[in-house]
DNA sequence: TTGTTGGCTTCTAGCCGACAA
DNA sequence: TTGTCGGCTAGAAGCCAACAA
């Protein structure tokens, strides 16, 4: 289940699952993977209990969770109904979905490899801020990332944040590297769902919502359809048009799904309706690209916006709108990333000054257009400051290559980005990381240079580590059983144009996983077993 | 500072004091002791970012806390001034103050001190339910009680409840035994209020509240003026009525006296004054029995119901008023109890089967009333089952006890309750617990019985374990430091006669005290000379 | 009465490559 | 590729009576 953690009231669950009915079966049967929205409940209300609603500061807008129970309930005063659900997040090997890759992606920090064996503090963070510390060594025969120290005090602490299983890795620059699901045990938790305060639906099936995030193009002006139940429980169709798309709360949950959409109602009857939807409850009317179900998975696949897991939510930077703009099929080259490590180091430009750059940079880019003198735009390479560039200059991808080269003394090597490691991106208004030169020339300069109005020209050259961590929990720490070395997979350090084709081969291996399994703690009775072993041996 | 803890804006405060204009210093100084209680700024904004409230089921209601800090600041949106304060919970040292009983109840789970040395494993809860397990020994020469294994685990694990410097022990029988209010180092939290959000007065002094909740009478009916700011900051005093005196929300923050006065106000332009008050806001127009304030303490305070040490407040049993219920003076005999845990051990009835009972008794006593025929009440002892008994069969106290001595096997014993270890008490519907026989026969017969609807008669003979348990924090659980048994003093096991003696004993020393003393860490420093002292000894 | 110390013991937690699945 | 094991070690954590304040 994926939510869009806006205000859940997360409780901890403290005892056995209740059974009754289960009312929200039609939308996503008990057990099925879901997505859940929420509303802060409260607000809509009134009511004081409601309102205790922990601030989670670190927590992700989206966590992939499984639906354990669903038990619904009456509200003493106001009679009510509301739903209690029981919640676990997915471990990575259970978020092997048909619909989302299944190689997520892994990183580490990088280590000094000049040091033998290789050795490092590592720091992780869950969702509550805490830190945790674990040593990173590179050893063993053959050779491998293992974590050793800082398990036991994490375990026996954990008790204490019952609900996290997540752990985030953060380098120096503040990118979010790696997203650790441990093992869910002890990782659930329950919603208090009241439907009458929240206007939109708010469980819906996994399935529903990848068709509407990742396989729907929408945009502004589109006219689209969108069912209501009337009260007396019968559904009406009503019409609309999209009138903005953007973040409920950009600061608080960037990148959420949750009713992104503005909607204008065609009917004046809809006035009541709400202002904002999201992108599952609408049916658009115009049909426009969608993957046919049967199209292969693969090359085609655009990198899964909304994958929590690099979405820390903690920092400043946001990605004002996480819709995937899909290009034509068949281009084996993947073209769209929003990757938001790669976003990161790109620009360490603090919020405020982004603002007023894009501020300015509109202004700008309205002025050449008034007086129809040029296209310019800005360009920035990684490591030193941006210059204006006039696109009306250009009239190939080569031209531009060979200028910007010169400009930032990279002469050449924009001509062989796999060699090189210099790789020209461009980040749309949406935030989204494009590789240069897959577009026909004309296209780009004319459609994606001039569509968006923050459209920037990065040079990057990046090393990123990858490869996901393979943590499972150690065992729950009692006290007799045994805390062994926890292993994780190899660190990658690569460019990133060899981080886009490893993508790339990710996504095509999709069926085809590793085997994320948890650590079984020793038994008390093995370890009196070993004791005692070892006790006869010292006699002898 | 005491603080009712309604639904503080709970935050960690993760780095240095601010320091700035102190707003509130009028109301009580920075550094004073004060208390302070709060409204769901939340749900008086309805803004979305104040109600992430965070929900401690065992919180308290009170917490005596110091104010350390009180900073000034504008909401940006609205402009609104709010205040931010760094409060810390007192120690139980810090909490001598003429206003308060300085011993603090000393309690530990019975011993079995057939074992050589007396050995058990102590169970401690935080704030968040957290259960923390130390091992209990009674050793040493002379013999005392030590707290040894378990610091290490919490004090490493503390980090993650920040805040929680308060551990509680209970008993098998669910009964709070003690409250341990440990060294303040990292303790501290900061509070956000938005006096605009709330109606009633924030931040007042301890003494105010002191005089308030135990020195002051107040009764339904009684009138009573309240100073009120104008726009202009000038002052205006409105008359009213009290209309009900009750918890503002019995179920999560029963006892606390925040705003638990219902009130009715005079004028017609007072209608949009709030319809609660709280006791500590109102001048009582009647002067009716205050203690003159040369009066000298000791036997004739009642034991104080506010105090945070008997009201974990995660129990079924609420108490439901808090409201003490003064006596004449002069009477050496402590005539109300208040005492949680006497409770707890005496009505071991669930809510629901009390509440029937209650509702049963009083068409029941509604009943008898009607046709004069007798006054029945029921009588429980500790370990049986209650019986019907009428009141108007008796003429004097003897009668009565004999009566119940036969009823309950218990033939002489009630007549010597402090040799025979039972006692005669009863609860009055504010679930006070009253000792029988220190008013006149007929006052009690037809007052204290017909008084309330649910007077229960009770017999009890209970075990308690006393005496305050002196907990310092061990060091910080930084490597390398050392970690010594914590000591506590000595486990008294006793009679509730004299407990209640004891009690008394307690109120009337109230100047002198024992030195609640935290550990100090012991310093890197230290503990580098220690060892090396210690190799150089080994080199010899 | 109680905090601290020295000296001691216990045993967790950690470390490591081997090995097998 | 990765989970677990045996064997090992360092050092934290614990234990205790003595002592001093």
């Amino acid at each position: 289940m994926t939510l869009s953690c806006r205000s859940w009231k997360l409780t901890l669950e403290t005892g056995k699952v209740n059974s009754g009915a289960c009312a929200l079966v039609e939308r996503g049967k008990k057990g099925a993977t879901l997505i859940g929205h929420s509303e802060q409940v409260a607000v809509s209300t009134n009511k004081e209990i409601d309102s205790q609603i922990p601030n989670y500061p670190s927590l992700p807008p989206q966590l992939i969770c499984q639906l354990h129970n669903v038990t619904m309930h009456a509200d003493v005063e106001t009679d009510e109904v509301y739903a209690q659900m029981t919640l676990q997040p997915l471990s990575p090997q259970e978020q092997k979905d048909p619909y989302f890759p299944n190689d997520l992606e892994k990183v580490f920090p990088p280590l000094d490899f000049s040091q033998q064996p290789p050795v490092q503090e590592l720091v992780a963070r869950d969702l509550h801020g805490n830190e945790w510390k674990f040593r990173h060594i590179f050893r063993g025969q053959p050779k491998r990332h293992l974590l050793t120290t800082g398990w036991s005090i994490f375990v026996s602490a954990k008790r204490l944040v019952a609900g996290d299983s997540v752990l985030f890795i953060w380098n120096e620059n503040n990118q979010l590297l790696l997203a650790a699901h441990a093992a869910a045990t002890n990782s659930r938790f329950t919603i208090f769902y009241n439907p009458r305060a929240s206007p939109s639906e708010f469980v819906i099936p996994l399935a529903k919502y990848v068709k509407a995030v990742y396989h729907t193009r929408v945009s502004v002006g589109l006219r689209f359809r969108m069912l209501f139940e009337t009260e007396e429980s019968s559904v009406r169709r009503y019409m609309g048009t999209i009138t903005g798309i953007s973040d409920l709360d950009p600061a608080r949950w960037p990148n959420s799904h949750w009713r992104s959409l503005k909607v204008g109602w065609d009917e004046s009857t809809a006035g009541e309706k709400q202002p904002r939807v999201s992108l599952w409850e609408i049916e658009p009317l115009t049909t426009f690209p969608m993957y046919p179900s049967s199209f292969p998975l693969g090359p085609k696949r655009p990198w899964p916006t909304g994958l929590p897991f690099f979405h820390g939510g903690n920092d400043d930077i946001s990605l004002n709108s996480p819709l995937m703009r899909l290009r034509d099929g068949g281009n084996p080259a993947i073209q769209s990333l929003n990757f938001r490590g790669v976003l990161q180091e790109m620009r360490t430009i603090d919020p405020t000054k982004q603002r007023e750059q894009a501020q300015s940079q509109q202004s700008f880019l309205q002025a050449t257009q008034d007086n129809q003198s040029g296209l310019f735009v800005k360009v920035y390479k990684s490591d030193s400051f941006g210059r204006t560039l006039d696109m009306t200059k250009f009239s190939s991808y080569h031209e531009l290559r060979s200028e910007l080269g010169c400009l930032f003394g990279l002469e050449g090597q924009l001509e062989d980005p796999l060699r090189s490691g210099w790789q020209l991106v461009f980040v749309d208004r949406e935030n989204d990381v494009l590789l240069v030169g897959d577009d026909p020339w004309q296209e780009f300069r004319v459609h994606e240079v001039l569509e968006a109005i923050r459209v920037e020209v990065l040079l990057f050259k990046g090393l990123f580590e990858m490869d996901c961590l393979n943590l499972g929990w150690k065992s729950d720490g009692f006290r007799g059983q045994r805390q062994s070395d926890c292993c994780a997979t190899e660190t990658n350090i690569m460019p990133l144009t060899k981080v886009i084709r490893h993508i790339h081969g990710c996504l095509q291996k999709s069926a085809r996983g590793k085997s994320y399994q948890n650590s079984q703690p020793c038994s008390e009775r093995e370890m009196k077993a070993n004791r005692s072993q070892s006790f006869m041996e010292m006699k002898k």
